[in-house]
DNA sequence: CATGTGCATTGTTATATATCAGAATTGATT
DNA sequence: AATCAATTCTGATATATAACAATGCACATG
């Protein structure tokens, strides 16, 4: 596949096409946060706003490296992670498309407060932050808009912390696989795209246990294992673990 | 004491008295977040907010009932909590004098996402939540202010969170009991505001197990515990534990 | 092909935490 | 003073999780 392909439906190489219909409305970028906006401020926006893309693996931003804007998810899965002092990665979250990825943390610091890694090949978006700011001074919508989203996702994050703290390991694989069929693939057939490290490192908790709650599951036919991919025979029973598990 | 002198000193009470020396200025509800509006703007805010105290104990806000506005602890301390589905009550935090407690939500739902419960004895100021709403529609760097706020806020919480699941019991008594005394009460020596019952809940523990892990403590001759009284005697030692245990 | 490396897996053992039961203490109320 | 309820505390035991050890497998590399 060469360049011109690759690009050509990216939202960088359609800022020429304005209107409903072109490739950024599709993708969702000014669905978002930029409801708000008007025409103009729209596309001054998109014109300040440069495309990448991410291999599966690959730091899109590295904890304590200065911000360089707000990234727009536009295709992918990536992962939010941070170092420990123990040296053990620890997950906080996993961001979908349509994600803006560190919108939490990106106006109290400097710096990126967490990783951001692609766990599937991924596109984004960079939205220059100063630009953003800008809009926040004089767009009052927008900064509403803005911070309903920063509140949402703060309140999903904790959210998702406190419901996996208070749960056994049972619980927590049966919560993170009903969160990847339900919050994320929306089926009940998918490619895990983590391995069962990540998995530990998203529920706190050892590999060799994520294994166990894994073949022990299997073995009670509640879910079936093949290479990476995952279905959920007994939705019931997985429910029922998850919730008291 | 009479009911005029309770209140001389409250934020409502000295409304007519504007200008440095204030003593709105001195609790600090102008320099949280709103050091960017205009006197005008910041005038009609003080009208528009209403002065409350709570005893120990009391609730401030409830879960799931409706925001009527921004809640500023003036003075005292209080828990936010989250009753879970099997009954348990969990505690996200504690927010001490000058916060704003519920920011996190506030944006993102109609309704309080978590019990505010005073620990202590208490005085907040209620702002009126539309006012905010259109201070930040008309004045950009307040919105500026606010996201940063808020912001910061979410780092804060998700941070404690974090920092407290990678812990096992002894580091995280250890971290609770350095939270309360570097960043509460900044003293090596206080009154524990809240039971054991309730650190448990905080860190996610059982209550038998705080006991026990603060008797060690005690044995160890890295805290004294007197009543309700708390000193730390070896910082070293605590430092240690809260990092390493 | 041989070798190494990382990941998934399983069993065994050690450790940490929860649970249960009961005693001691405190504070409030009568 | 007597009673009650709630909290603190301690010990014994059960359970859950982590840690350790070893194997197989897939895949890359020389």
């Amino acid at each position: 596949m060469d360049m011109n392909t690759e690009l050509r439906n990216t939202c960088i190489d359609t800022l020429k096409h304005k209107g409903p219909g072109n490739a950024c409305i599709q993708c969702g970028f000014r669905s978002s946060i930029f409801t708000k906006l008007s025409d103009e401020q729209f596309d001054k926006l998109a014109l300040n706003k440069t495309f990448a893309n991410a291999q599966k693996g690959e730091i899109i931003a590295k904890q304590y490296s200065e911000i360089k804007g707000f990234i727009f998810l536009r295709v992918g899965l990536a992962k939010l992670t941070r170092l420990n002092n123990d040296g053990r990665e620890q997950i906080i979250g996993i961001a979908t498309p349509k994600d803006f990825v560190g919108l939490l943390s990106i106006f109290s610091s400097k710096t990126y407060q967490y990783n951001i890694i692609a766990i599937e090949n991924s596109e984004f978006c960079i939205v220059d932050y100063n630009l953003v700011l800008e809009l926040v001074s004089t767009n009052g919508d927008f900064a509403r808009t803005l911070l309903e989203k920063i509140s949402q996702v703060a309140d999903l994050m904790m959210e998702t912390r406190l419901e996996l703290e208070r749960r056994q390991i049972r619980g927590r694989v049966a919560y993170i696989i009903c969160y990847f069929a339900n919050e994320i693939y929306k089926t009940t057939r998918f490619d895990l795209p983590v391995s069962r490290r990540e998995i530990a490192e998203l529920i706190d908790m050892r590999v060799e246990n994520v294994v166990r709650i894994l073949s022990e599951f299997r073995r009670d036919n509640i879910i079936r294992i093949e290479g990476t991919t995952i279905e959920i025979l007994d939705q019931e029973k997985l429910r029922w673990i998850k919730m008291h598990g």
